[in-house]
DNA sequence: TGAACTAAGGTCAGTAATAGTCAAAGGAAG
DNA sequence: CTTCCTTTGACTATTACTGACCTTAGTTCA
């Protein structure tokens, strides 16, 4: 049932987990054949998966030799990115980047999955019982609980 | 007697019960396709059916390889009577209604003072935000906060 | 040295595959 | 008859995947 997307998705983060680098480097023309499928595929999981939004650095070159990097962000420290990453929190909030601001926290682990999925759940749950002002509703639910989260951990 | 609803919900439940893994993972249109009737009906049955409070969790993804998640949370007996009190909040909820539920739920040792305090500092600190529609906010706010701690403790 | 060739990677728009929403119609229990 | 729950379907939104065409960088050789 999981999309070929995922799996990509997948096999590049685990490559990231084991490189010890927190970096590595990709020939896109090779990925795409492991997979068998458009080259084009990878940019595909590149755009939508590891965006800044959700703490990852693509870097590339074409030509010969070319490659294409992906990194994850650095940060000194985790409680004070996160603290940042809330503060980023404006007064509306779409799903997609609640989304991206969630798996984020989860890639660099200051929440769980099972955290990002009872939040992901109740923002649904609440947000389902309105008719306008989703938006503004996301944004403060999910300012409120990632600010709960984080100062229960501290 | 029974509904079609019902029937779905049954099957549901014991497709969770069989999983092992407290969740399942599911094809809407083949849903529909099984049971014979419209996509939405699926929809119906896990909204009015599978909802945080009964204790259950749906995710779901739109799109090629989409899907349809429902897992379950437990909440332990202890915590049940708190969740009651929790259905119990309605669309609003003033300050002072608020802090009875608050100080209720410590006087319990459901939460600590610490997590009272908390709470009341983060709803007074949205709430201040907007100019209407506090008392919604608030209900939300609380709500999901709670709901969230009891869920983190069982 | 620069034109032509080779070897990457990038973009974008179109198609297909799913799921979600909402309001209206239908039906059963009081 | 009224009210509440169920069922339906038309319309919408999102996500995945593909292929044709574009851009950039390195290499070769007249």
């Amino acid at each position: 049932m999981s999309s070929l997307a995922d799996h990509i998705e997948a096999y590049i983060k685990k490559m990231l987990r084991s490189s010890g680098t927190n970096s590595v480097e990709l020939s896109r023309a090779q990925m795409a054949d492991d997979f068998s499928c458009v080259p084009s595929q990878i940019n595909y999981v590149l755009s939508t998966r590891f965006t800044l939004e959700r703490g990852y650095i693509v870097e590339s070159r074409r030509g010969g030799g070319g490659y294409i990097r992906i990194g994850r962000v650095q940060v000194e420290d985790d409680y004070a990115h996160a603290v940042r990453l809330l503060q980023s929190i404006g007064s509306e909030l779409t799903e997609k980047q609640m989304d991206n601001i969630l798996v984020h926290l989860k890639d660099h682990q200051i929440i769980s999955p099972r955290e990002l999925r009872l939040i992901r759940g109740i923002v649904q749950q609440e947000a389902g019982k309105i008719g306008q002002g989703r938006n503004l509703l996301r944004a403060s639910l999910v300012r409120s609980l990632l600010f709960f989260i984080i100062e229960s951990k501290s």
